[in-house]
DNA sequence: AGCCACGACTTGAAGCGTCAAGTCATCCTG
DNA sequence: CAGGATGACTTGACGCTTCAAGTCGTGGCT
């Protein structure tokens, strides 16, 4: 790991991680502003929401919306809780199998979700869509999937489609 | 603002949103997690404390170190409280100007900084700067900085040297 | 069948961040 | 030179996330 002498960054890297440290910290908190005074969710409870309102029967199972969430089952577990109490979604035992659950988008919740996306939408297209150049959005998606998959190998290897 | 129609994200726009977005949550966990793992420091008290090791008299005003730190007055003065307990810096009015309070760095945590700059520097690399080639890193230096200018104006804009 | 291991969730406590008040030193205005 | 007004912090309460146990079905082993 740590072998001898660290390497430090040289000016160009050094300027670039700066500036993308820096957008790690503010671009969730930009996002998480616009969902909060418009709709009253966090980010996190929008992808929850939105995840179930486009699966097939509004349903899905802890585990799989935990993933695509990029939470914490734990984590999802006391936000469901949370959305249950608002009356969002509710959660069900899996039929097949006991040992699941699902969770399954309310009408209420749904509506909560048509109401919010647009509004999510606009915000991602003005903070991040719009500002960029076409050629940028591609390069920033292929960074992202290297960075992505850096970190985690199941992530699809970017460069094959 | 919500003007009529919204203009959902095309194939390639989505398919780079889907990968930034994640990335967003997910950089950020593993950047802490090996801070925290390794030196029991979050991300933000690392740079509190990296701040401080730079600077003259290892000082500086609370609301300068919150900027450089990205967070809040708040914050940062609930962090101070815990670095201090722990003996990493100590508050001290400012001599000119009593209104102001100025953070220093202990001997203590100097060696806290030096202790774990090495290791952070080193997931940097791995995770970032060692992992996209040269002009993928001077890209996300400009989308960054674009990015950043976008949600505040302050920020230097890109493209002027 | 009965016992156990496993994995999916749930729960409670503790830590951290935010928000809204509150404090306090200095400046400014009459 | 009083009496706000301003701006820099501080504080406490509350909400959310994490971490570590705990619960509970299933499926496998004997």
């Amino acid at each position: 790991m740590d072998n001898g002498e660290p390497r430090w960054l040289n000016a160009s890297e050094l300027e670039a991680w700066k500036a993308f440290s820096a957008l790690l910290i503010k671009m969730p908190a930009a996002l998480d502003a616009q969902l909060r005074q418009d709709s009253g969710l966090t980010t996190f409870e929008y992808l929850v929401l939105a995840g179930l309102s486009e699966a097939p029967e509004r349903t899905m199972r802890m585990s799989v919306l935990a993933a695509l969430a990029n939470g914490s089952l734990s984590r999802l577990s006391h936000v469901v809780t949370r959305l249950e109490k608002r009356g969002h979604l509710r959660r069900e035992p899996c039929p097949d199998d006991g040992r699941y659950t699902n969770a399954v988008l309310t009408e209420d919740g749904y509506r909560q979700v048509v109401e919010a996306a647009p509004g999510h939408l606009n915000n991602v297209r003005s903070l991040v869509v719009d500002v960029l150049e076409p050629e940028q959005i591609k390069q920033l998606g292929e960074i992202s999937a290297r960075l992505l998959h850096a970190m985690d190998p199941d992530f699809p290897c970017p460069g094959q489609h």
